[in-house]
RNA sequence: GGAGGCGUGGCUGAGUGGCCGAAAGCAGCUCACUGCUAAUGAGUUGACCGCCUUAAAAGUGGUCCGCAGGUUCGAAUCCUGCCGCCUCCGCCA
């Protein structure tokens, strides 16, 4: 959510924002509210004052026609209340609905054919045969199985059995010790002169209240489509660890001297891709459920800027162990998300289908989720900010493990294991058994 | 799921109808003093939301003792519901 004092005093910006990012915020609407809100606060808090007064006077002396006064004014506060209540309610809506503002840097365009390549590393893997896909190389090697998933859980839904479970768990276990690694994360974070400080790994939970999700900036009547509810509880399936990660602090302070704080996730990720329908829907491209290690950072505005492109380093630093030809891409307007300042997406290689393809995604969104999760960094002299939130992608298990598997199959089908990762897996080559 | 207890500021903890935004201690900040990685003394320090203000400060009004209601002229204090924590029982990986 924006502060609605930038809001008033710049609704030039705002109304840019919300066109260039194809949002159908209702500005209007949301200062009429506000109006209306403000008005209600005034009355009401006059309507206190003077039964503040009243009070003051009855503890000295009885009147009674004071305390029919009182009476009567209490009668008119809680119309007034409940009036303010709903217009309350209605506002902050309207004020959710209204997007971040775009960083200057970020080019405007309608989706996300007008992102631009920032950055490419390594080349497109070259083979001297055909390569196949990650769903023929993980059919053939009996690693991958949708057509029982389906049997048991419907579309979208995949087993990983063998070397594509042992590659995840390593993938996972990888991802951890390098960004709790106090050497390599003072090495990435030396270059974009941001804090040494090492992540914290977390298992956060997986399912979360409407009400957090909807102040993690994430949840908007538009998004419900996408999410999981349980039926018989009031609680959503994350899409993400980012929306238990950053609503952890919430209604907190943090400590200046603690930021940057930066957390390392691992959480099952659940998405209903409703919108989606006919889109990738061979093999584990695009399921509804996959596991995920997660970046989240909390910061003050002076350094979030830093932050973010320090977690892009991050990314790239894993993606270089794992010698994935890449590239790092900034989304237009278009293709930003909504609490988004500025989103750098990491597109990785994929044989099978001789394309980029998304697999990362680092967000900047200034202090906008922490105004509304009430997330604030308290300094040393006793004045407050709200903390700036950072997040993204370390490694999705879903997308990762089919980059490895397509751009290191050998003419037989089998996959070469990157060499990060043979320690955890114990063997060089993923084979047919 | 059942029975009982508890929920106060950054922390510990007092407060059972108005003198309480809240004692005291700790922590923090400022100053003084002492040459030893800190002790001692004095002072000081809650958060949030309106209004005012170009902005901030100041000023001014309001709210906040888990959350939401209720009783009362008046609630941290009494009542109801909810949430959380603890203890015991049940269930369970």
């Amino acid at each position: 959510m924006l502060d609605i004092k930038f809001i008033r005093e710049n609704l030039d910006k705002v109304r840019a924002a919300i066109k260039n990012k194809n949002s159908n915020a209702n500005l209007d609407h949301a200062l009429t509210l506000d109006d209306q809100r403000r008005k209600l606060i005034i009355e009401s808090e006059a309507i206190r004052s003077r039964r503040n007064e009243i009070t003051a006077d009855l503890q000295k002396e009885k009147k009674e026609d004071l305390i029919e006064e009182s009476k009567k004014l209490k009668e008119m506060l809680g119309m007034k209340e409940t009036e303010l209540k709903e217009i309350e309610a209605q506002w902050l809506v309207a004020m959710q609905e209204i997007p971040n503002i775009p960083l200057p840097d970020v080019p405007v365009g309608a989706d996300e054919t007008e992102n631009q390549v920032l950055k490419k590393w390594g080349e497109p893997t070259e083979f001297k045969f055909e390569p196949k896909d990650h769903l023929q190389l993980g059919e053939a090697l009996d690693i991958i199985d949708m057509t029982r998933a389906v049997k048991i859980s419907g579309a979208r839904f995949g087993f990983k059995k063998g070397g594509a479970a042992m590659l995840d768990a390593a993938l996972m276990q990888f991802a951890f010790k390098a960004l709790t690694d106090p050497q390599i994360i003072q090495q990435i974070a030396g270059s974009v002169g941001v804090s040494p400080k090492p992540f914290i790994p977390v298992l956060p939970p997986v399912m979360i209240k409407p009400d957090v999700y909807t102040r993690t900036g994430r949840l908007s009547p538009q998004d419900e489509d996408e999410k999981y509810k349980m039926a018989k509880d009031e609680l959503y399936l994350i899409g993400s660890a980012e929306h238990t990660l950053v609503a952890m602090h919430m209604d907190e302070s943090i400590n200046e001297k603690d930021i940057p704080l930066r957390y390392v996730g691992f959480s099952t990720c659940f998405r209903r891709e409703a919108g989606s329908y006919g889109k990738d829907t061979k093999g584990m491209l695009r399921v509804h459920q996959f596991d995920k290690v997660e970046m989240e950072s909390f910061t003050s505005a002076a350094n979030s800027l830093a932050e973010h492109k320090f977690l892009v380093a991050v990314q790239e630093y894993l993606m270089q162990q794992l010698e994935l030809p890449y590239q790092v891409v900034i989304n237009s307007t278009g293709d930003m998300g909504k609490p988004n300042a500025r989103q750098v997406d990491i597109e990785t290689w994929l044989p099978g289908q001789k394309k980029y393809r998304e697999t990362h995604s680092a967000d900047y969104m200034t202090d906008y989720q922490a105004r509304r999760l009430n997330i604030r960094i308290k300094r040393a002299d006793g004045s407050s900010e709200y903390a700036h939130t950072n997040d993204a992608t370390g490694i999705a298990m879903s997308r990762i493990p089919i980059a490895i598997m397509e751009n290191n199959q050998m003419e037989d089908g089998s996959i070469r294991v990157p060499k990060v990762l043979i320690p955890f897996i114990g063997s060089d080559v993923i084979k047919k058994q």
